[in-house]
DNA sequence: GGTGATGCCGCAAACGGTTACAGACACGCG
DNA sequence: CGCGTGTCTGTAACCGTTTGCGGCATCACC
């Protein structure tokens, strides 16, 4: 008798699908189809160890059933997520913003969903970290971007079995994605310096709750290094620090360029900034290039557009090498950590003369 | 002698955390805070019916085992996932970023996760409807940013028992935030049509796969209607179409502008687009503000940097009413949809004067 | 025609929580 | 003292998949 009722089901003609009412289970397939749940997993995800008609027929079934797979029963059944977390401090940053597009992209690609979390100080670090440890079963792997993690607690986390590639920052027991800061520090100053410029303000970075203070402290390192390298010492008076916001930035270079002996050039930590270097310039009616010269780092979208001379690092490339990394380490096979440094480069535009003869 | 055993375990004095072999379950709690799991469900989660010393007592007991609940196991049994997912064609662009920054946060606060999706075109529209859906348990509903659907899809998915909260359009079935985009389009229009501007030029949205062309199309109307109340018709040969990229734009703009009878002003549908034809008319060696007035949509971070003239929306606040209405709608009581539209500005800055006397 | 290998398939036990329901207990009141 | 009331807690039945293991044909081969 319930072959009967199995029969006329299976019969059912059109799309039962629509009414909130009536949930398809796998059961419901198998019943239809005439297999075993067993079969019906092992079809509908492709595994082998089933015959080709049965699966057609299974694949038919689901179909006509309108039939969606649970995702948590399979996760918990499975005890993986399909799922990878991304921190970042903050997700409307244009940094970040490119970074999780690029990411995103090969990761639903390879059928991994992103969960994305802001990260904005050390307490929420914590939470992340917490929360998306193996053992909750959130995500199968996390991406730090510009979040960093001291060396014993990455230890921790991969101790524990957690998978974590990071970005920007490098940590001996995670896969990592960075730039060469000091290059960076380095080239831009340089290039101040070759124009003859000897007063170069650095405005640098501060991530408010210091998650990531290596990167600004890199830079600044090239900076000082390039000075040392054409035997000059940089004056500190010339050093402000602000968020990434162009606002903050305008204020601190405004306040800087009314100072006594104001910089002739300066050197910002990333494009933003630039941005707020070239308003207070505007302000005070300063031209770029002429009377203030300015270099950021990363190429904003923008910095074409408003002439920048900036250290260009790539970073949807970035994010694409991270997915890769993401990848392999996702695999079975473990591999011990990979790091991988990317290029940047110097894109030349209109911010940067010699400096005025005031 | 389970008592034995138990009491020992109790007693056991620091983390026993370390080590990826022992995934500390809920039972294990259970027994060492001499409770059942279903107690310990309850004094972790905060509800009622569990007397204050006992709830401390698994607390205490919870913290020092270092217990975290596994996810999946959660929200199959309570058939809830505290995540949303939202949908953006390009997680990268500005707009998309910040709106999602500001959803997150809110959302976050609240306790729940963030599911990004990217959504490009049709294909992944549907996949994105479909594996969402209610029946999946992938999330608890979903945020629809400038990814339209029609009546009848969200009348569908909504009968199913999907909620969703559509930002950029606004449908029936679904609870919305939008402005007011003919006035937009009127309103950028109008001020260049005070100024003086016979020829004014159209640069239109094209969202590649037609997946929200209301947009474009309100603003386009609103553009036909300032000058149809100015007694003027708009010359079809000054409207082109171009996708937000300012690259994309400034091509377009900058063929335009070689035109016969060249527009005096551009209305550009996003400030990306208007960043585009600033960039043309600097090809071009044209003054903006003077050879050319320029008015964009959005006001973007980078817009008061190069002195543009928009109509701001406040992308942030928008998130924020889409997080307000994504937690009214997650309540058990079920409200009819709610359609907010908020205010949109016009921000006065250099881009538009009156047309040169050419 | 037996025997072992091979390929499909089903049974049923996990996976780790949540929650309806009922039991136990204390308390107050008539 | 019996009984109702209310609070706290435990029992056990789910939630909907995945997957190890074993059964059963089928087939080739000696």
């Amino acid at each position: 008798m319930a072959d009967l009722g199995e029969a006329s089901l299976a019969g059912r003609p059109v799309a039962q699908a629509a009414g909130a009412g009536s949930p398809v289970r796998i059961g419901d397939v198998a019943r239809a189809a005439e297999v075993s749940t067993a079969t019906v997993s092992r079809a509908l995800r492709g595994l082998p160890h089933v015959a080709t008609a049965t699966r057609q027929r299974v694949l038919a079934v689901a179909a006509e059933l309108d039939y969606r797979p649970n995702l948590p029963a399979a996760r918990l059944a499975a005890g993986t997520t399909n799922t990878i977390a991304v921190a970042v401090p903050d997700p409307a940053a244009w940094f970040n913003a490119t970074m999780v597009g690029a990411l995103g992209r090969e990761m639903t690609a390879a059928g991994y969903d992103l969960l994305l979390s802001g990260v904005a100080n050390l307490d929420e670090r914590q939470r992340f970290i917490e929360l998306n440890g193996v053992r909750s079963g959130r995500s199968d792997a996390v991406v730090l971007v510009d979040v960093a993690l001291d060396e014993t607690a990455a230890e921790a986390f991969v101790a524990q079995g957690g998978r974590a590639v990071s970005v920007g920052f490098r940590t001996k027991a995670l896969s990592s994605v960075t730039i060469d800061n000091v290059a960076v520090g380095s080239d831009a100053t340089q290039l101040l310096l070759r124009h003859g410029h000897r007063r170069i303000g650095l405005l640098s970075l501060d991530s408010g709750d210091s998650l990531n203070f290596s990167i600004p402290a890199h830079r600044a390192q090239g900076y000082e290094q390039a000075h040392a390298e054409a035997g000059l010492t940089p004056d500190p008076a010339l050093r402000v620090s602000t968020s990434n916001s162009w606002a903050e930035a305008r204020r601190a270079t405004h306040a800087l360029l009314q100072s006594a002996e104001r910089p002739s050039a300066m050197f910002a930590m990333c494009d933003e900034q630039a941005f707020g270097v070239m308003l207070a310039a505007r302000d005070l009616e300063l031209c770029i290039g002429e009377d203030l010269s300015v270099v950021g780092v990363d190429d904003h979208d923008q910095s074409r557009l408003v002439g920048l001379t900036t250290v260009r690092q790539h970073v949807a490339r970035q994010g694409t090498v991270a997915a890769e990394l993401l990848l392999r380490m996702l695999q079975p096979s473990v591999e011990p950590p990979q790091h991988v440094q990317l290029d940047t480069e110097l894109i030349i535009r209109d911010s940067v003369g010699p400096p005025s003869v005031d």
